[in-house]
This record gives structure tokens, sequence and C-alpha cells, in this order.
DNA sequence: CGGGAGATTGACTGATCTCAACCCGGGTGG
DNA sequence: CCACCCGGGTTGAGATCAGTCAATCTCCCG
């Protein structure tokens, strides 16, 4: 079962499932003790949480991570979920400061950690693994300053139609078309910045208007067209 | 007046103010062409803006330059404000991709242009530089987090009152303790993300509380405790 | 002096939040 | 086996923050 990952070599490290380590060569990679199994974390588990030390990368190889902030009076908000071949965690590791967001896992997940130091060697002797990463900052970057827009400027209503077109996007759809992720309605919440109790009535209004259809947490894309519509996105 | 900036040797980037320069080596250096002299820029000008191609790097030497998102129905969210030693126009560069904000000028500006080509390079040749960049990135990355639980979160006045704080920190008080940016109602309005008005209303609220006072554009803090309050921050 | 931009104020509206009650299904302990 | 409990989901009613619209004002500029 620790055999989810495919060993490049006789690492333990996913390479195709972490673009990064693509670039690193064949002696920065025989730095990664071989010893790193990935570890295996069980749904609920907290990885890491807010104002906590972490020195290095959580690169996920499986699973479902949530990451999170939270706000002034206790609530969560739901910044970007980790999936295989995403790294947490490097905000912190990068800066030497202390975590500023929690990572709970939401699906059962491996997950291989490789320290801090040795990546920030790897930043400083490898351009092209310095060059990826700092892709990967510059691109959630991007995606902040969307969130942010559209939190300041939408209504609840576009902004869930919008969280929902992402979350096909992120997860895609399974053989039914149901998105390939499980929410509490909270959680939706959460993401969207807004009361569950909103979602709730929200997504049975999406319901009635055909949009979408509800099993439980399963939510199935009807009519997307009309959803990109209503979220006022332009793709 | 192009010489507003202290040269280093004979070069026109000024080193002191982007430290990111910092890390080149004499050989790095010698790659910028000499006949870069940063380009003055007078108030109201648009840098880039949203959609356009830009390759390379824009180093702020002086002046002020609002960088924002257009909004759905065309309505600005500003994302943050550049200033002497900021770098605009990385994450495009680095990724290879069109602007997704528009730069503007709000206090007349002299700014250099280091071409992608070069920067890429610097950052494949020079791991300092990279760790530099990347440590950029994560910073804004960090701030862009807190910006949205804030917007998320907050009401409109906890905003307004942190926006305040937060420009007292970045822009710091002259000599009679009034904020060292002059912004319209409207552009405090597309920071916080709400209406003009609920800015003005609220301003008026902050004056009649005796936080703080109010010349014209200028804003004064008289209670940044009782600021720092209303904003539910801890710091 | 006319015009335009920005600032202000008041009145009104309505999207969303909050609070509270209630439901439902699963798990547990007696 | 059943009563109970608990987390999550739903629904309704009422309260309210904040957005919109419109009128007015104040500068400043040509």
């Amino acid at each position: 079962m620790m055999k989810n990952n495919i060993p490049s070599g006789n690492k333990t490290i996913d390479i195709d499932s972490s673009s990064i380590f693509r670039h690193l060569t064949p002696d920065e990679l025989a730095q990664i003790p071989i010893d790193q199994e990935p570890e295996f974390y069980k749904r609920g588990t907290i990885i890491y949480s807010e104002g906590s030390r972490i020195n290095g990368f959580y690169c996920v190889q499986k699973g479902i991570i949530k990451i999170y902030k939270t706000g002034f009076d206790g609530k969560e908000q739901i910044i970007r979920f980790a999936k295989r071949g995403d790294i947490m965690g490097f905000r912190s590791t990068v800066l030497k400061e202390r975590a500023c967001t929690t990572a709970q896992v939401l699906e059962d997940a491996y997950i291989s950690f490789v320290h801090g130091d040795l990546v920030l060697n790897f930043i400083k002797q490898n351009g092209n693994f310095a060059l990826e990463l700092l892709q990967i900052a510059c691109k959630e970057l991007g995606e902040a300053n969307d969130y942010i827009t559209d939190i300041a400027q939408k209504t609840v209503r576009e902004r869930l139609a919008e969280v929902i077109i992402h979350l096909k996007k992120e997860f895609s759809l399974d053989k039914d078309d149901y998105l390939q992720i499980s929410l509490t309605r909270e959680e939706l919440a959460n993401m969207v910045g807004t009361a569950t109790e909103s979602v709730i009535r929200l997504l049975s209004e999406f319901k009635q208007d055909g949009y979408i259809e509800i099993r439980g947490r399963r939510i199935k894309i009807i009519n997307e067209k009309a959803l990109i519509k209503v979220a006022n996105i332009n793709e």
C-alpha cells in the first residue's frame, strides 16, 4: 500500500507526480534520503497548522488536502486544495517563516517530505528547479489575485457558481458527471466566503433551475454553460 | 532630472533600491544595457494594462504605482502598490503570460526596465537572485492570502480600518502625521472592495469617533490603537 | 463663468447573515 | 433492540449591513 506511487530509480519521491523534481540532476536526487518514504495521512488529520514551524516541502503523492486560514472569529477560509503533484509549505520554507495556513486531509493521502535545507540548496544550485518553483509561486499568485477581485466584487451567487466550475476544472468529473470531490456545505461556504445556509439555499436554487443535480455531497453539473453565465466568467 | 536615482558604478539601475540586483555578479550586471536609463512616467500614465504583453521587470526607482485588476462590471480592484524598490510584471515575465493586472502611476515615477530574457538567464545562473525573487513572490502570496481571508470575512468597517493601518505601514507618515499617500475616496473603496459612498460614510464615522482627521485626501491617524481594534488585527 | 471631477448626504432597497427550529441517518450504549 | 445523541443539512423569519440612485456641493481649471 506504500507502493501507490511509482518509484523512480530506487527513489520513493514520485518524479512524475511532482514536476519540480524533474529538473534535479541524478546527483541532486541522490541527496534526498532513501528512507524518505511517503507517509500516510488519514482523512481529518492536520498536517500542519497556522503558526507551526515547517521547514520543508510536503509533496502530495495521492489524496486531497484542504489548505485554509482561520479568520478572526475562528471561521475558516479555504485558500486552495493540494492534490497529487502539488506542494505544500513552500511559502514558509522559502521565507523561513511559520505557517500562515492550516493543511488538513480531506481524502486519505500519501505525502513525502523534503527537508528545507535540501530544497534551498537545490534552488541555489539548479536554475531550472528554481525557475519551476518560481513559476508555481507566480501561478498561485495570479490565482490569488483573481480570487481577491471575485470576492470583493461578485455576489455570493456568482461566486458559488464560479467555485463549482472551478472545482470541475481542478478535480474533473467521475463517470456519472459528478464532481470528484466531496465537500460539506460548510466547506463550500468557506471557499465562497459566505454562510452555510446561503450555500444551501443557492444550491437548491441552482437545482431548481436545472443547472446541477445533488446527491448528498455529490454535485453533478447538468448545464455548465448556464453556470458559467451565472458566474460571469469568460472562458 | 534623470539623475534622481543613484547610479551604481556607471550603471543606471539603482542597486540600492532594487534589492534583487544586489545578488548579481559584476559580469551579470554588465549584461544590462548601458542605455537602459530609468524612464519618467507622469501621474495617470498607464504603464501596462490587463492583457498586454510584457516581457521583463519594471523596477520602480521612485514614485508610486497602483496595480489593479478590472472586475466583470469594470470596477477596479486594487491589488497592491509598487514604490521604490518594488518590481512589477514579474508574474507575467516568469510565466510568459500576458499581464493580468493594470499598472497606473499615482505619483510621478522613474522606472527602469530589464528585459525578460536577461532576467530568466539570471534566475537560471544565479541561485541567490532566484531565491530572492522566490522570496518576493512568496511574500506577496502570503499577503494575498491574508487579503482573501479579510475580504471574505470582515465587514467593510473593519477592512477600511485595516487598510488605513496598512497604508501607514507601507507609506509611513509625514511630519504632521498624515499618511504619505494621496488616494481618492474611490481608490480607497477599490482597495477595501466596497462602494465609494460607504468609504465616505465610514471615514466620517472614524473622524467623529476621533480615530482620524481628514484634510481633503490627506488622512491623519489620531488614535491608531482604536483603529487596530476596529480592524480586529493583532499586532 | 461654465464644466467636470470628486466628495457628500439622504432615502431606499435588497442580498445576505443570524438565529432558531427541525429533520435525517448513523453510531453507540444500555 | 431501541432510545438517544450528534453532525450535518434544511427551512423560515427577521434584522441589517452595505449597495444603488439621485440630488447637491465644492473645488479647480480653462
